[in-house]
RNA sequence: GGUCCGUUCGUCUAGUCAGGUCAGGACGCCAGGUUUUCAUCCUGGUAACAGGGGUUCGAAUCCCCUACGGACUACCA
């Protein structure tokens, strides 16, 4: 083979916010390319006019951005082979149309909508097996194959819309070997003359995506299956032209949460999970759909789920870093059938990778939830709070539910415990403890703990009705980490203060 | 309807190309341990080759059929 530099691009239409499944088509791009030392491209397909959505390019830029997979040439980067905005390279296409209807290997239709509608019903009436436009078909439409030169020139002439049409071979198998699927073959029966350019002067997506695929020197197109069906087509083209085509690899597509159907942008938040990378408000209806962003995702974690998702790399490592992933993938390990995450697995890998970071970065960012809450709190004080509670957490957005106690006495006392545990002399045996922590110089977990357990074997007491009844005081409930780690961590004063309160409160 | 593709525990999957370990791992779930509690953590367990025919000494793996699922079938991408 050749050493021609790997190039892949990812090329979203800027219909709506990308979803999970197009974020891990550019995934899987990416890696592609930085393991072969190669180019990714973001290219932006917004041939459409009629579907452009304000905001939703900057969406996909700004995604892509939080997910690190940034393109290193395209739209919002530099490169030497744009502009990488179709709608922008749109005087290139009418050429490449016209010089394919000039060889023979396209042609111009006029047919209306109303007359493909009734070409379609006339077929369907017949029990014909399929209603495309073909060469069995195309004979009886209007068109610069059944029309006259003359009359062609006249109708363009008089400002008839017209639309350009690849001109399929009849009855030939073309075959092409997927790099995921394996050989696929399609008899060019069954496909139809496929609108290269429409008439609002715009080429289609097959038609600017096979010219930017090679002018851009593409060598892999990497995209998802519901592309399979149109890829002969696209073989067509390049033959036509005489370029060479690129290596196909179509991947597997993501099913709908609830089971039916790919994953589609309609489906935020539906399964009780995000869809999308980051929040997205529709500018049209202003509703809001969630993001793994705002939910508390690691970009790193929400990658490494991702890339699990119709890839795996044959071995049982599961938590893979951004090197490691890249070194370690490959597109013959892509699966061949369709995923459905499970939400589960993916507040898993985002539990590994908190676990990761360390108490002070972890501090960080859950002082920045704090002040959010107007809480003021010593950044050593909160890195404490959170080498207590950070294992048990998935999200550091999870922290203040865990440890909301550390920075502010209980507002409520459980009332299941209440009734378990806070029984007949539990208040006196509270207020005891009060006077031995106020004894207490040296005020730590090791010191009251000792001091609080001698003090229940002294007395005879059970050990787990006090304890618990402690723990009832300081943190207003049945859960948390070790008691004493948490009185020594709110000190003494506010200990004796939550205990006070608690007798007040509960009374018994 | 037509075409193309797919189908291994509930979920993500390994194993299929080069047939031959009680079909392996992870998540979940269940049990036990740790913990004064809850959670984490540790240990163990649960659970699958869609069905039917072949080929073969032997099939998850190769072939055929059926079923089911999905994609596409637009002047959308």
């Amino acid at each position: 083979m050749d050493s021609e530099k790997i190039r892949v691009r990812f090329a979203p239409s800027p219909t709506g916010p990308l979803h999970i499944g197009g974020v891990r088509t550019a995934l899987y791009n990416y890696l592609f390319a930085k393991k072969n030392k190669g180019d990714f491209i973001l290219r932006i397909e917004d041939t459409d006019q009629n579907r452009y959505v304000p905001g939703a390019e900057e969406y996909i830029i700004n995604s892509l951005k939080w997910c690190g997979i940034e393109p290193n040439e395209g739209v919002g980067a530099s490169g030497e082979f744009g502009p990488y905005r179709q709608s922008e390279r749109k005087s290139l296409y009418k050429k490449y149309a016209e010089q394919l209807v000039s060889e023979g290997n396209a042609y111009i239709a006029f047919d209306t909508a109303e007359e493909l509608e009734a070409m379609r019903e006339r077929l369907k009436n017949e029990g014909s097996s399929n209603q495309q436009y073909n060469a069995e078909t195309r004979v009886t439409m209007k068109n610069s194959l059944t029309l006259s030169a003359e009359e062609v020139e006249k109708k363009i002439n008089a400002g008839e819309s017209y639309v350009i049409r690849l001109k399929l071979p009849d009855n030939e198998n073309v075959v092409f070997n997927d790099v995921v699927l394996g050989e696929i073959s399609f008899n060019t029966k069954v496909l139809d003359d496929k609108i290269l350019f429409k008439s609002d002067g715009m080429p289609t997506y097959h038609l600017a995506n096979v010219v930017d695929d090679h002018l851009m020197q593409i060598t892999h197109v990497i995209r998802g299956s519901e592309w399979v069906n149109s890829t002969p087509s696209h073989i067509l083209l390049y033959r036509f032209f005489g370029w060479k085509q690129p290596l196909f690899a179509h991947m597997p597509l993501l099913l709908k949460p609830d089971g039916k159907g790919k994953l589609s942008k309609r489906d935020g938040d539906k399964g009780g999970f995000p869809v999308f990378p980051m929040e997205w408000t529709n500018p049209e209806t202003s509703e809001i759909s969630s993001g793994y962003k705002e939910s508390g995702y690691f970009p790193k974690a929400f990658i490494n789920m991702l890339a699990f998702l119709g890839w795996n790399p044959g071995t049982e490592q599961e938590i893979f870093s951004e090197e490691e992933l890249i070194q370690a993938f490959s597109l013959d390990r892509i699966g061949k059938s369709g995923a459905r995450f499970d939400p589960e697995k993916a507040r898993w890998f985002n539990h590994q990778y908190l676990q990761m970071i360390s108490d002070e970065e972890a501090a960080k960012e859950f002082g920045s939830i704090l002040e959010k809450k107007e809480i003021t709190a010593d950044i050593n004080y909160i890195t404490r709070v959170v080498s207590l509670i950070k294992e048990r957490a998935n999200f550091i957005t999870d922290f203040w539910e865990l440890g909301c106690y550390f920075f502010e006495p209980p507002k409520s006392y459980d009332e299941k415990v209440i009734k378990k545990r806070w029984k007949e002399g539990v208040s006196d045996s509270m207020k005891e403890i009060a006077k031995i922590f106020e004894s207490i110089t040296e005020f730590s977990s090791e010191t009251t703990e000792l001091a609080v357990k001698e003090f229940i074997q002294s007395k005879n007491l059970n050990m787990g009705q006090i304890l618990n009844c402690l723990r009832l005081s300081m943190v207003g409930a049945a859960s948390g980490p070790n008691l004493f780690d948490i009185i020594a961590i709110i000190g003494k004063d506010e200990a004796l203060s939550r205990i006070y309160n608690a007798v007040e409160t509960i009374k018994k």
